[in-house]
DNA sequence: AAAGTTAATTATGAATTCATAATTCAGTCA
DNA sequence: TGACTGAATTATGAATTCATAATTAACTTT
């Protein structure tokens, strides 16, 4: 990331952001769900403060909301927020496509499409899991091609909100379709080098992804677990 | 803001957390300077433990760094730093001018020209103070009608940063005939509810804001204390 | 007198304690 | 039997305490 974590080891508390989280995104910690305080600290073996001290840097993250006098809960994403986030997610990562495009020299692009191309062996081996994750690395990759710190700490505080819905599971062919064609697409104004097309793409290719988050809500409705 | 917090008093810690961001907002705590934890404690008549914790959560905001065993520093906002925010800022508020005028009613455009207006009197009038208030009023006040909760806390936290500098102090005449000349065409644009138009002037606006800035920290450099 | 070393002081990170708010559960009464 | 009241339990917010790292001050040695 950037250099002003070399040496120093984490404080306490900051291990335990990366941990609750991380429990958080994996959705071991469900949405609604109460953060049992008590059990993480025997399980970190570390006492209430540090763990509260998280808890606290999460909630202004919005991964989780503190209620007074009654704990804290994971946040539970609604529709509506979902359609706030897209559009902000899909600005930062238009910006994020014209830098990329700017700064990336012709190894950066291949590896790129490198990942492009494992994405789309998943993709024609119907390998959900595969293509998830090939896919994160490539918009992973295009953030931090960027080479902006800023940009990329807004981007991964938005996407983690997001990603934690995990729709991607069910997500439909035709969309699937429709998303490897959008990449196509990225992947040829990448070589072309063309910032303001890459960058709207990438700007579309989100927001295409909320109508389909949206549809895969509507379809298989209320299956979170609650409390 | 939102509506989740329409009854709650704030707990402690999120109290805190506002008062000392407004310190280092308003230049009490300056850049480079640590943070006097006792001090604060005494000042604000609280124990340790919620001060903490609220520094936790300025630091995840970036406002101030925490040094392992050596306390809190307000952070020093470096050339570098101003050079990657502002372009993420100037996205946000692309998408805001785009949402804002897809939005605001006829009423709230009016009121946006009513503060416009405020801010032409402060120009003429040389008063840069006024001025500064009054082109931060539209800024927010575009945010807002943009009506999105994502954008506006991200908005924030970043603008946060950058205000700190408090550069508008040292604003150049030829700058500031500018950027009255852009505020004049984005009321246009507003006018004329030409969304794309509008979000492409506030993001320029912005990007050349960080050049005005750079001018103004290579004119007056280092007039910052340390330690 | 200056530099280096060690002791004293202070500040910090984390655990613990304490007071209080919220929840649970038993008992009562309709 | 079911709803309500109030005590017991638990969880939470905040203060305090404790151990240790960092800084300062004093002292030694050359």
């Amino acid at each position: 990331m950037s250099l002003t974590e070399s040496i120093k080891r984490q404080s306490l508390h900051e291990e335990l952001v990366e941990r609750v989280r991380n429990l958080v995104v994996d959705n071991t910690l469900k949405p609604g769900e109460k953060v049992p305080e008590k059990d993480l600290c025997e399980a970190f073996g570390v006492s209430r403060t540090p763990l509260r001290e998280a808890l606290k840097v999460l909630a202004s993250e919005g991964l989780i909301v503190l209620q007074a006098n009654r704990g804290a809960r994971v946040t539970r994403v609604t529709r509506e927020e979902l359609d706030k986030t897209f559009p902000v997610i899909a600005a930062l990562e238009q910006l994020a496509g014209e830098l990329a495009c700017q700064r990336l020299d012709d190894a950066g692009i291949e590896r790129i499409e490198a990942e492009h191309a494992a994405m789309m062996k998943a993709f024609h081996a119907g390998d959900r899991q595969s293509y998830f994750l090939a896919n994160q690395n490539i918009h992973n990759a295009l953030i931090e091609a960027a080479d902006n710190d800023i940009l990329e700490m807004h981007h991964r505080m938005l996407a983690v909100r997001v990603r934690r819905a995990r729709f991607m599971a069910n997500l439909s062919d035709a969309r699937w379709v429709q998303a490897i064609e959008e990449h196509e697409q990225m992947i040829a104004r990448l070589r072309d080098r063309d910032a303001v097309g890459l960058g709207q793409l990438m700007k579309t290719h989100m927001l295409n992804k909320r109508q389909a988050h949206f549809a895969a809500l509507d379809a298989g409705a209320g299956n979170e677990t609650d409390n």
